[in-house]
DNA sequence: TCATCATTTGAGCAATTATTCAACCATTGA
DNA sequence: TCAATGGTTGAATAATTGCTCAAATGATGA
């Protein structure tokens, strides 16, 4: 694998210059993990669900139509990766988007899709 | 699964407006599968390798330090998704960033991750 | 204290995914 | 036409993921 284009010289600082602009290890598996989190059609709902009101996991179970536990494991993963935060309320936890640039982000992704493909 | 929340009448309130946030099925599994294609360290290292050149896909393989078949796997996600387009030229296929929206996400999400955690 | 409700957790399983390998296609130049 | 190079593709496989189920935790009120 990872065998170099074997004609022009070009290509070497092509590949140099391209390696530079990948940031560094570390950086780019955080980002990966914030946009694989987004990534998934169950965690988008709650994402959506959440723009504009705080929900409870049992709320958020009804609206994406999936167990209390199924959407429970989905907000470990959406906490872990820092996207949405919580309170506590007797037995109730509350959900919400952690902040204003998760909103913006849903919202312009959503307009992105209307605008760039009007089917697939 | 999806039992309700049994207490209160607020409960369904919530759940209703909720549920009005949530976009349709088709645009939400759009947004899924744009997400998810940033998602990957892989598919991100070819991301940020081609903010501010093109490249071909034996470049990328170098860049990623993968064969070109696994680089081009990556490659055909990235343009069904409509993330990166290409040019031939010769035996070389260039591929480039969509659009200017995919540039500014990509650096938008590092600084969002450099301020909004230091570590984890 | 006990029963109940909301939530979390861990194991297990089926489905998906990322990579490799081998074969193939396409372009070029001899 | 043939050999060489760049790239794509499909099958196979190991690793990961999303859900379910059962069990556990935590808070509340009787």
């Amino acid at each position: 694998m990872t065998e170099i284009c074997r004609e022009h010289e070009e290509h070497r600082d092509r590949i140099a210059a391209g390696r530079r602009r990948v940031p560094d290890r570390e950086a780019l598996l955080e980002v990966a993990d914030f946009f694989d989190a987004l990534g998934n059609p169950t965690r988008l709902k709650i994402l959506y669900a959440l723009t504009g009101a705080e929900l409870c996991t049992c709320d958020l179970a009804s609206i994406a139509e999936l167990s209390v536990s199924a959407i429970s494991h989905q907000l470990r993963i959406l906490r872990d990766r820092k996207i949405i935060s919580f309170r506590k309320e007797g037995k109730n936890v509350f959900y919400r988007l952690r902040d204003q640039h998760i909103v913006d982000l849903l919202s312009v992704a959503l307009e992105h899709m209307a605008e760039g493909a009007p089917h697939g």
